[in-house]
DNA sequence: CTGTTAGCGCTTTCAA
DNA sequence: TTGAAAGCGCTAACAG
């Protein structure tokens, strides 16, 4: 932080007001000057003190998003998403997670609001009731909210500047049950609702009717507390225990599949030629482990967000939005009743 | 941002002054004003402009840090531990990924000076050169800088207030090689030396060299471009085809091992029974695959780096840290020669 | 087209 | 133990 605004002037015999519209592109300065401005200030330097800009001009450049924790990858493509499509509006952002600690999210949100974050973007922890004093406070100070996933039941899109950008559940499920349906699959089991978030219970509730509309028989059905991998192979050995054999299984997420795989090769069986598998999310586990994984992909909800908040910037209301997904397939789903040939298992 | 120190001064009867003090917990402020003020200030939820302070004392609160991409695996484990370090310390952090474009670094360096940032860190990409106009920038402004697993060959730290933090790469080759010595192992192969990264290359040296002492021959020794799962997958395909079989694979990374495994299943071959298989970091692909690798993990550099800085924060010199490790086994190694018999997988 | 004035909310410095 | 004055670097509003 060294080279001011009134450092160029000096060094160019103008005022600090000229230099300030010049490198901001006023029309009110000739392009002479704009010129002789900007070469002076490249050559010296120069960068704009982003404390004094927004002090006085309350636009901060600047987003804050608040995840539970970096490190899972559901937060890592968000932010992600976030910093790449901000980067193009030249729009920075602070990230902070919340962690396990109760009152982390207020202290959190009210750095942001502190250091002038224009919109607040939370990812909110699943066991939350993502209704907290921190988000009371943005509110109260008029601050745009976006949600990712899980949102509050209680507030309404619109009024308030609060919004949310979830992923279609719904559809996903139907991509995958017709990909297993043509493939000849009638007995299917389901791995991962989790009954205190909503995604997964629509998705869960969008694969128990579907099935039974396409006249599937959903032979097992696990909700489960936390979509790890432990959960799924804790479930997956359980189904395999059992006397009804599903031909496939369709699971909530990649690190459910994961472990369900886990528990079918510990089995001595073979993927996809016993038993089919499909994941949902297409993250590190269905694209590079051990046994690639057949799944859904979904749009990047951070970019999705950043477009929701941008697209209402100027007053414009700020509509929900749900992004869409795909089916990728990976070879971890094969013909129903296919022997046990496992087959080659594409690296894309 | 709505609350100011002088609405509560006003309220309170108070001077501007006093009440700053008093919220900083200043020596000359009496208990009683101090407890008022307080009180007020949590009653009409005032929090500070961050803006307005750092613009007048120069000290933001705020460091940077700057990684190819958060996705990765890698860079979500240094943002993450950085956050929470910075979060005891009451240290926002800002987030910048350079992606893929050239200039992206110097714009995203200034951005964070801009900002007051009071310390950069970088995690450069593998391709860099690390070495950039940003930094140049950053260094001249005598802003300390700690790089994270990479960083240039021409600078020295303690001058210049840059400094790095490193994984301890040699001693984690020799928990591995100890490791499957330990079972027999006397024929291994390495996957994983890359020849434009110092701590790969590193490693890679590490096991060569303790190999040769430890009397293992290394029958099977792959360099490759980028450490994918795809990379791991072809070479270890290469290896399978060979003369000389190896026991045990070393690989320079969690995702080759990975790739490995995927080649390894899908020769038919049992995982440990045939071959063992040990990975390196000990992430997601390690920990949740469908096959649980045995591998190193590492101390967490993000909040090694933070600690590192903070501890120069007055004046203290820069010294460089390496993070430790311990070998975790997840049991996709065995005995050598075990016969056909796959293991248990623990899932821890 | 360019310059002047004022002030964003806070803290440093010094006086009461 | 408290307060007044000044100013951090920038830009909104208005004059020239």
């Amino acid at each position: 932080m060294r080279v001011r605004l009134r450092d160029l002037a000096e060094g160019l015999g103008l005022s600090v007001m000229a230099v300030s519209k010049a490198l901001h592109d006023a029309p009110d300065i000739g392009a002479a000057t704009k010129a002789r401005v900007r070469a002076e200030a490249e050559k010296r330097g120069y960068w704009p003190n982003q404390a004094a800009r927004s002090l006085r001009s309350k636009q901060s450049g600047l987003i804050g998003l608040l995840v539970p924790d970096l490190a899972s990858e559901e937060a890592a493509g968000i932010a992600g998403g976030l910093l790449r499509a901000g980067e193009a509006a030249r729009i920075s952002v602070m990230v902070a997670a919340s962690g396990e600690k109760k009152g982390g999210e207020a202290a959190q949100v009210k750095a942001m609001m502190g250091r002038g974050s224009e919109a607040i973007f939370i990812l909110p922890k699943i066991t939350t009731e993502h209704r907290s004093l921190a988000l009371e406070a943005v509110m109260q100070a008029g601050l745009p909210v976006i949600f990712f996933q899980r949102y509050p039941a209680d507030v309404s899109p619109g009024r308030a500047r609060v919004s949310w950008v979830v992923r279609d559940m719904a559809h996903a499920a139907q991509l995958v049950l017709d990909h297993v349906w043509k493939q000849g699959h009638r007995s299917v089991a389901y791995l991962g609702g989790h009954p205190a978030e909503r995604s997964h219970a629509e998705h869960c509730k969008a694969v128990r009717e579907g099935a039974a509309q396409m006249g599937m028989e959903l032979v097992g059905e696990a909700t489960m507390a936390g979509l790890t991998p432990e959960d799924g192979e804790r479930e997956m050995e359980r189904i395999l225990q059992g006397k009804s054999q599903p031909t496939a299984v369709i699971c909530g997420n990649d690190a459910v599949a994961s472990g369900a795989a886990r528990a079918v090769l510990q089995a001595g069986l073979h993927l996809p030629g016993d038993l089919s598998i499909v994941g949902l999310g297409d993250g590190e586990l269905a694209r590079h482990g051990p046994v690639a994984l057949t799944t859904v992909a979904f749009g990047n909800l951070g970019k999705a967000g950043f477009e929701l908040w941008m697209a209402s910037r100027d007053g414009g209301e700020m509509k929900p939005r749900t992004v869409g997904c795909e089916l990728i397939d990976r070879g971890s789903t094969a013909e129903a009743g296919g022997g046990g040939k496992p087959s080659p298992t594409p690296s894309r």
